[in-house]
DNA sequence: GCCAACGTTGGC
DNA sequence: GCCAACGTTGGC
């Protein structure tokens, strides 16, 4: 099973919001990034697990768990000249951009802060702490999984 | 709001 | 293909 961080700003999308939806479920839509595109596009799984991490916003930091139920399939967003995300390079026959659904599956009780998880030496090499932190989409390994975790969960 | 660290664009 | 200019992200 993989694993993987996405990050979202509150104020538009959360955990909560993720949690108030029908089947507590969403497309994940609007990664307009190459490096995440390939990710949603080729390595995101069925059933895989998702931190939901809480970007530009008060508390910033891991805010929950999601898991993948649906693989991805193209973005329906980049297609719409309404939408936000429209992209006029994209055609149906030829999409740029990809989306997976998410399914709700726990909120922390407190959000992880980034500054615990930076302060952790275990996890430095996660994709958060080093380079390419702007990456709205990044593979999270086994180890770090857990150890991020079992840091929300209180069991250190 | 600042600004560092990126990513993208476009002229050549 | 280079690279300067520009735009965006995101913590603080």
């Amino acid at each position: 099973m993989g694993y993987w961080l996405f990050k979202t700003e509150p104020d538009t999308f959360g955990i909560e919001d993720l949690k108030h939806r029908p089947q507590q479920t969403e497309p994940w839509d609007g990664v307009r990034n190459y490096q995440a595109r390939n990710f949603l596009r080729d390595s995101v799984a069925l059933n895989d697990k998702v931190f939901i991490y809480h970007s530009s916003c008060k508390e910033v930091g891991i805010a929950g768990v999601a898991k993948v139920s649906r693989a991805g399939y193209p973005d329906e967003t980049q297609f719409n000249p309404e939408s936000a995300y429209y992209d006029p390079k994209a055609s149906r026959d030829n999409p740029r951009w990809y989306r997976v659904d998410v399914t709700f599956e726990q909120q922390f009780a407190r959000v992880l802060p980034l500054s615990t998880i930076k302060a952790t030496p275990a996890i430095h090499e996660i994709g958060l702490v080093k380079k390419g932190h702007r990456l709205s989409v990044m593979p999270v390994s086994a180890e770090e999984w857990q150890i991020l975790m079992n840091m929300a969960q209180g069991k250190q």
